[in-house]
DNA sequence: CTGTTAGCGCTTTCAA
DNA sequence: TTGAAAGCGCTAACAG
């Protein structure tokens, strides 16, 4: 019993019939008479029958795999959303192939070529900063293997994104900070060819707007987002002639960067940072003051690119920009503790 | 050109061969002739060839797919683990499956029942908190699937592990607290059985043994080492009738959540925490009180245990145990500026 | 509703 | 060194 090596063919001649019947049975087809369904299906558990899914997919020419291409595995952001994927994807029965292009457009290429050896039924993918369009996905639309872009995409035309919504995200951010009865209210900001940044600056102004703050451009600093940059961003605050007494900064990196300098070099203002970015929850039980307006949306975005995906393997026509909403995470007994 | 589809019996017609010679051409037989050989080769080439690995695999009867189960992906640690694994796997030609038990053992039965129908040729499990022992891996013993554990495993003979040294780890943490002048070290421990935490005990205890401190019952508080376990752990310690000046703990995860309860109730006692965890970087540079001992050890153990179980899937006699080394991280400058 | 038949694309004896 | 032939386990016409 419980012996792996059972076919349909096992099971067809143990009770006389044919194998096409005993596939269709477990196939779940209505065209099988309730009772031989019944006994082929008892037969197949008494068995311990398991479908050799390489032989079904050779048959159907269906590898029920998708690729996925993260520029990191191992960053929150991404772990997560891959968590979403495998979870989605499992549920349909698909398997996941991930793989991570370590921001790399050429890793990303040789990558795109693995999976198509890999006949992957579709693919999921965040670009890595080198990659500026969607040539090489060439190999995929020759094929017409459908793909899907999460979080960082190229910004063209007719393909099926899922982002974050972030001039929400943002907007809500500063609001925050606003009903903390801040009104100078800083915003590091980062590269403004990016869709991501454009948007979340977008945001920050029209909190400020919408609560008749004076929206004034020395408050806006710009910078690559690293932590490195952080020292000289906040250099630039203090050297205003007034006192901030709000933060808003465009990423995680920066904001941790920010507390960081502030704390060394003694300084406490400004009283609330508000970040958007992708922090695990970790980071953020830590950084007390700083809030994270996005609620691991990591999972969020995995799930719907990966139910996108699989809607469009049924119908490659589909295209559509899914925008995944964002929670402000609450964490009010350790915000103002420590002003 | 460039078209999917092309067989091995395209070729073979194209050249005027059978097909059989072509497929011992691609598997780089030597009993093919050289010149034929590069006749087939370029041909496959030249119209873009690519194996059909379901084909390939359901007439040899192996998958190329290796099983991955984590507690959870999104963990840093088990998500390097997993790079080093993908990687490792990738080379060697084998795909993975990726799926998390969440922590529980039930799932992480479902899970290897799931594998099992995929019919992956190996597995890599690092195990769950509730699991005890490897009864539910009975399937893939009696199918004769190589499996290995890595970090998290179960203390039974003739398995494979790959797992850190917990004990050096502990043991150069705590000395490390020695260094610092504690002399009151308390260990939050975790579930003893689990291997890596008694092995973190152990290690605790050897270096006080080592320095001549005595060692203290009451100074080790054992929970399950999550985040909220951390306040009731600290409010014992408090309770003590003496000051503990030192804190070393089995996991990260504790170690922040003790750090914020501190800092919550406003104590700044101890004054050292040491921790052995798979901190990321980012988290790292955010708790300076906080040492961590182990320097990236995921991927080091993803790629050691990814080449333990593809060493097994060829010849599944060997049984070993890897012992991993590990690294303290320095962070001299941030250690001791904020007592 | 069920059986017959013909492969999916590849590997692998066995002969030649 | 190559070819012929069989079949991995399953599915999907097509008949009946």
């Amino acid at each position: 019993m419980e012996n792996s090596k059972v076919t349909i063919h096992d099971i067809a001649d143990i009770l006389g019939i044919d194998s096409s019947t005993v596939s269709r049975a477990l196939n779940n087809s209505p065209r099988v008479a309730k009772k031989t369904k019944t006994k082929i299906l008892t037969k197949a558990k008494e068995l311990g029958y398991r479908r050799n899914h390489l032989a079904s997919n050779l048959r159907k020419s269906k590898t029920n795999t998708l690729g996925v291409i993260v520029p990191r595995i191992s960053r929150y952001f991404f772990s997560s959303a891959i968590a979403g994927i495998e979870e989605t994807a499992f549920k349909a029965g698909y398997n996941v192939i991930i793989c991570q292009s370590l921001e790399s457009l050429e890793r990303e290429q040789s990558i795109l070529d693995t999976l198509l050896a890999n006949r992957v039924d579709g693919v999921l993918i965040s670009i890595s900063m080198e990659t500026k369009n969607d040539n090489h996905l060439n190999g995929l639309k020759l094929r017409n293997i459908p793909y899907v872009f999460f979080d960082r995409h190229c910004n063209i035309e007719k393909n099926s994104n899922v982002v974050i919504d972030d001039f929400e995200a943002a907007f809500m951010a500063v609001e925050h900070l606003i009903d903390q009865k801040c009104t100078e209210i800083a915003h590091f900001s980062g590269p403004q060819n990016l869709e991501i940044y454009k948007n979340r600056f977008k945001g920050y102004k029209s909190a400020l707007e919408k609560h008749n703050i004076t929206f004034r451009e020395e408050l806006v600093i710009s910078s690559s987002l690293m932590e490195k940059d952080a020292a000289e961003n906040v250099k630039k605050i203090l050297a205003l002639p007034f006192n901030v007494d709000g933060l808003f900064c465009a990423n995680d990196v920066v904001a941790i960067g920010a507390m960081k300098y502030l704390k060394e070099i003694g300084i406490k203002i400004p009283e609330e940072i508000a970040t958007v970015g992708f922090s695990n929850e970790t980071i953020s039980s830590v950084i007390e003051p700083a809030l994270t307006t996005i609620n691991q949306p990591g999972s969020k975005i995995g799930v719907a690119a990966a139910n996108l995906l699989i809607d469009k393997i049924s119908d490659n026509t589909i295209h559509k920009t899914i925008i995944v909403q964002t929670n402000l995470i609450q964490r009010k007994s350790s915000l103002r503790t420590y002003k």
